[in-house]
RNA sequence: CGGGGUAUAGCGUAGUCCGGUUAGCGCGCCUGCUUUGGGAGCAGGAGGUCGCAGGUUCGAAUCCUGCUACCCCGACCA
């Protein structure tokens, strides 16, 4: 039993906090806004990011570094890009503090202000668009396929622990083409490795489509995404991947010369994942006894805990579990053994469960005897005693059907939480209820604000799976082609 | 930015209305002994600018004024 643990029916966000805070994920820092990640929780995102990160290189994209600043006036240069993010940008205008006349505190030096302010980067657009304009000038020179690890800040209103801070940690892809149906594919293909990553390292089932032009990014010509749904019946974008046109080539004028001696203007994407996807990954799986984590991202995959009486014991039992981890360590499996002796088994039990570690192994003097091993499952959190001979393939296979069983059983959520609509009254009952809801949508942005002022539901996507059958708008009754998928989002 | 609330030890809190010895409790922390198969027990101990600045008073965590920070609900959003 975890201790002062809120549970999801009592206090869904309550319960979501005190997840991330009681597991060691990440904590409030000093500044409002921005989360210190603490070292367990740093440790899931370097999963997170070594997966993705692999996966772009094999589909042909270089990491590159570009500035944390931009200057001001490269805003300017893309219309609808700039109105999507002045409201939340932080902006630089002096870089340098001197000593107040009284001496008591330092202040801002006025003589120090810059000519043009930077501003701390929301995205990067801007800034990348300025360098390709310098690196592209041939058909010779494309595609340029960059990807970019970095932070980035947008001042918002309100803030929660991973879910939405003020500065968060992201990669984002920036890539420039030849042709529109080469854009496009890359725009697919890293919806693609996104939906891939989701499903089969998160073991969180998503829904692929493209949104509408009212959730559409800023600057964008189609933005796709994949969409998950929570426990608490709420979507959450897990990741976008937009199609860019030639919007920031002609705004920021990058052209090349083809093979025809034709210049034209480059078509472009970008894409990217963020710190945004921890929370994801802890609203899917976890339950009432804390974090519960896919084998595939978490730190630990199984945690071995000895339980003793005397020095004797504890050097017996050590000697057996070395052996034990080291088998499991061969076959790629990540072990820890705790045998600190400053804390009891029953206070590592909670411990590594509430820190949602796959499987728990506990050996002490009866297994010693009988040859055998205590093994819990986080995810049922079943307990079973197991013959020590050949545990590290059993594990192994275990780690692999917790992974699937977790996927298994966010399918079956989002499958039970799935809803198909037809009348305005069961839809506004049922969006207060929560999950996704297929209902028709007679494709305008005016019948879409119509009915996120009325139930607060959004068009979360246009899916791009799934039968197209044609009906009529659940709000204003004229045609559509094809149901949209409706939620109250986060 | 609008509405509501809070600020006391590392964390959580009592005390504030109605001013009065040394600011109390739980968790955590330190020491010792006993313990160890689901968050151990006993004994002893350390730890406080009561958010900040002023004021009233013989006396302020408590009353008054100003400020600051944070939280919740909205608008905004990955």
């Amino acid at each position: 039993m975890a201790k002062n643990f809120s549970s999801r029916e009592d206090n869904y966000s309550q319960w979501y906090n005190d997840i991330v805070i009681k597991a060691d994920l990440a904590e409030n820092s000093a500044v409002r806004g921005c989360m210190v990640i603490k070292p367990y929780g740093y440790a899931i995102w370097e999963k997170v990011q070594a997966t993705l990160d692999k996966m772009f290189k094999e589909t042909g994209h270089e990491n590159a570094y570009f500035p944390i600043f931009i200057p001001k006036s490269f805003f300017n240069k893309e219309a609808s890009h700039v109105e999507g993010f002045a409201k939340e940008c932080a902006v630089v205008t002096h870089y340098r503090l001197k000593s107040s006349e009284d001496g008591k505190e330092i202040i801002v030096d006025e003589d120090a202000k810059l000519e043009e302010e930077l501003i701390v980067r929301p995205t990067s657009e801007t800034i990348i668009w300025d360098t390709y304009k310098r690196w592209i000038q041939s058909y010779r020179d494309l595609p340029v396929k960059i990807n970019q690890w970095a932070n980035v800040v947008r001042w918002e209103m309100r803030t929660r622990l991973f879910l939405r801070t003020t500065e968060f940690l992201w990669q984002e892809g920036h890539t420039a083409h030849e042709t529109k149906e080469e854009a496009i594919a890359e725009t697919e293909q890293m919806l693609e490795v996104y939906s891939n990553f989701a499903e089969n390292f998160m073991a969180i089932p998503v829904l692929k489509g493209t949104k509408s032009p009212n959730e559409r990014f800023a600057g964008a010509v189609e933005t796709y995404c994949i969409e998950a749904l929570m426990q608490d019946g709420k979507a959450l974008q897990a990741g976008t991947s937009h199609f860019l046109g030639q919007n920031f080539a002609k705004a920021f004028d990058v052209k090349y010369l083809s093979k025809e001696n034709k210049l034209d203007y480059v078509w472009a994407t970008s894409w990217g994942v963020s710190t945004r996807l921890m929370g994801a990954l802890i609203m899917s799986h976890s339950d009432d006894k804390g974090l519960v984590l896919p084998p595939k991202l978490a730190p630990i995959q199984v945690i071995i805990v000895p339980i003793y009486k005397t020095k004797e014991q504890l050097d017996q039992i050590t000697e057996k579990v070395l052996k034990i981890k080291k088998a499991m360590e061969d076959k790629g499996i990540s072990v820890k053994y705790d045998d600190r002796d400053t804390q009891k088994p029953g206070w590592k039990f909670n411990e590594y469960e509430f820190k949602g570690v796959p499987i728990r192994l506990a050996i002490g003097p009866r297994d010693m005897e009988n040859g055998t091993i205590e093994l819990a499952r986080r995810d049922t959190l079943e307990k079973e005693i197991y013959q020590i001979a050949d545990i590290e393939n059993k594990v192994k296979n275990l780690l692999e059907k917790i992974q699937s069983n977790l996927y298994e059983r966010a399918l079956s959520f989002r499958e039970e939480k799935t809803f198909y609509i037809d009348t305005w009254d069961e839809f506004k009952e049922r969006v207060e209820k929560g999950g996704f809801i297929y209902a028709h949508w007679d494709g305008t942005s005016e019948t879409e604000q119509k009915i996120k002022d009325e139930t607060k539901a959004t068009i979360r996507t246009i899916p791009l799976e799934g039968k197209k059958e044609e009906g009529k708008c659940i709000y204003s009754g004229k045609p559509s082609s094809q149901r949209v998928v409706f939620a109250k989002a986060y």
